[in-house]
DNA sequence: TTGTACGCGTTATCAA
DNA sequence: TTGATAACGCGTACAA
């Protein structure tokens, strides 16, 4: 059925052994041997069986992912960063979406552990406990990335989910805001969900305002959970002059939820979004948003797995990227007309990378 | 350093062939062996080695999944739908997105065979001549997405991308529309984008309206693309009066062309898009787009190849699943006032599922 | 109910 | 430069 070395090595009146050289280390076997065994391989349609190397090696080239959730464009972007690596450089990606469950997580760490992958991304840090038990139990090399950690042995590629998030309500209060809402991912969600929320409340501290916990809408991640926040908050006797959202798609259906109620974004209510889409710069009004750097991140965190399970560096490496608050239109001063701005302005942030 | 079989049979004083069978067959092993060897994997932490179980079985319990792009959220979606029921069923997958390079996916195929996937699932028709050749030489079970085909002997979960886009066609042209432009994907792109450009021809000739190819602009597939695109289409001398996108990025990058241009969409110029994503449904205006199965297509090819890989079924399998034209704001009568319709209808397409 | 022994397809060690 | 042969860790006849 399946054609193997030992098929080839017989057709040849070679080893096997020379065969398996032909594959690995060429330069050491006669040409004219080499020659004979790649014709034999090309008529007899040979492929290579990676299961089989893979257990002698201890091997697989291939590395498990796993993501929140593929549905959000920003964590496909990572993705497709660490794929473009991972192609270049010979790795397959095996992929796990946990559905911002740490249950299913763990699921995926001691799957992808059975399967044998050489080293495993996640995108934001491991949450539940067992997860990094596991991983340093087996010594299986892996990289954080999205988030900063404590850790002083673990590589990640980040950025300051917490600096950025003050610097963004910073922003909001310096253009005279002062009943600021945030609409933030589940309560029980992310560590990084939770520091965007410290930088908020850290900004309000700093200016002495007051910290009003009914300002504060926990969702999922839905465009529907958007709306439905932004309503909630609208539906209150003193309503928000700005919303900080935890992403773009909870600022879409935050912004959607404003025109319905006949209010102007950008100008009676602003909305920040947080990720920079690529949709997010033609939306009405063009939503001001974080960037992050999604794709770098996932392109680092891929190269520096690999580098970790080729041997080629020591651990820890540890990272933090630059992300930048992206000012557009769909912000304003609270209740003056809002503001024609020309171009984006970008306001730099984070430490340098 | 890792413990396997052997080490645990060792330890409780039984062969490995037992402690395999409480792994694979545990009713046939005694009760009280049975609870010592749990015991014992439990204490020495023992786990599977899926590389060389699957040597042996000839089977990974992974599946290969091969879609153009991951950043365009409906194939994500799809993906989900893949991932739920692979998992569901005890499957990994394997990713691979080869940004609409047939050359990229040929590489998958065979680098997914050499990883002994069980199965291949495609998003879209596979290009590469060689793809369908492999898969057939090797009898690897796959199922195609997203395109009906011709073949008699392939398995695939579709919708029919010309029906629709003809439908689409006939819609623009009832409501008064004459000059109708499409953006379409690259001209040597995928059979489905050919498809849905051949519906659009069809429903003119149909209507007996002149065929002018300086109306269809090519490009790819992000929001960049479709603002070019509709700015091209708007320093025409005969502008057209309604725009049909090959997919929903396409059409924010239109409408944000359109706006920037003065004109007003669904008023000035109706914009019709393709794929119905959840952002979509916020868009402003909001978008009249085509909704496709993404999630349904994703999971039942998920379970129409395991069903195939487990035998549980014989080829072929093929279903054609509805879609529908949603109509929303995005579309108007051509130079009239712009409808203030109430709740978006639906408008059914498609053979039945 | 359990053990023996071999095979899965490759790599690696050691000789030749 | 090449060949024998023993791993790698598991599944499975076949026998007991």
């Amino acid at each position: 059925m399946t054609v193997t070395i030992s098929d080839i090595a017989r057709s040849v009146g070679v080893s096997s052994a020379t065969v398996s050289r032909v594959l690995n280390s060429p330069q050491i076997v006669k040409e004219e041997t080499r020659i004979k065994v790649l014709r034999a391989m090309e008529e007899h349609g040979y492929i290579y069986n990676a299961l089989a190397g893979g257990l002698t090696r201890n091997k697989t080239a291939t590395i498990g992912l796993i993501i929140p959730t593929i549905t959000n464009p920003i964590f496909a972007i990572s993705t497709k960063g660490t794929q473009n690596v991972a192609k270049e450089r010979g790795y397959s990606i095996l992929l796990g979406s946990t559905e911002y469950s740490y249950d299913v997580e763990f699921d995926f760490v001691s799957l992808f552990y059975e399967k044998r992958v050489d080293g495993i991304i996640f995108m934001g840090a491991p949450g539940h406990i067992k997860s990094m038990e596991f991983l340093k139990k087996w010594k299986i090399p892996f990289v954080v990335t999205w988030e900063v950690l404590q850790e002083k042995d673990v590589n990640f590629v980040a950025f300051d989910n917490m600096q950025i998030a003050r610097q963004v309500t910073d922003y909001l209060i310096s253009l005279g805001h002062r009943r600021i809402a945030m609409i933030a991912g589940p309560p029980t969600g992310t560590t990084r969900a939770y520091q965007r929320l410290e930088g908020y409340r850290h900004a309000l501290a700093a200016h002495d305002l007051p910290h009003n916990e009914s300002l504060i809408v926990h969702k999922n991640y839905t465009v529907e959970d958007g709306k439905e926040a932004m309503s909630r908050l609208l539906r209150k006797k003193e309503i928000p002059t700005a919303v900080f959202c935890g992403n773009d798609i909870l600022a879409f259906g935050a912004m959607a939820a404003v025109k319905e109620a006949g209010y102007i974004v950008g100008t009676d209510i602003s909305v920040v979004g947080f990720d920079d889409l690529d949709i997010s710069r033609v939306s009405d009004p063009q939503l001001t948003t974080v960037h992050i750097p999604a794709y770098r991140m996932g392109k680092m965190s891929g190269d520096l797995l690999i580098s970790l399970i080729e041997e080629e560096v020591q651990q820890p490496q540890q990272y933090i990227l630059d992300s930048s608050l992206v000012i557009r239109k769909s912000v304003g001063n609270p209740s003056l007309p809002r503001r024609e701005a020309g171009e984006a302005r970008i306001m730099e942030g984070g430490p340098g990378a």
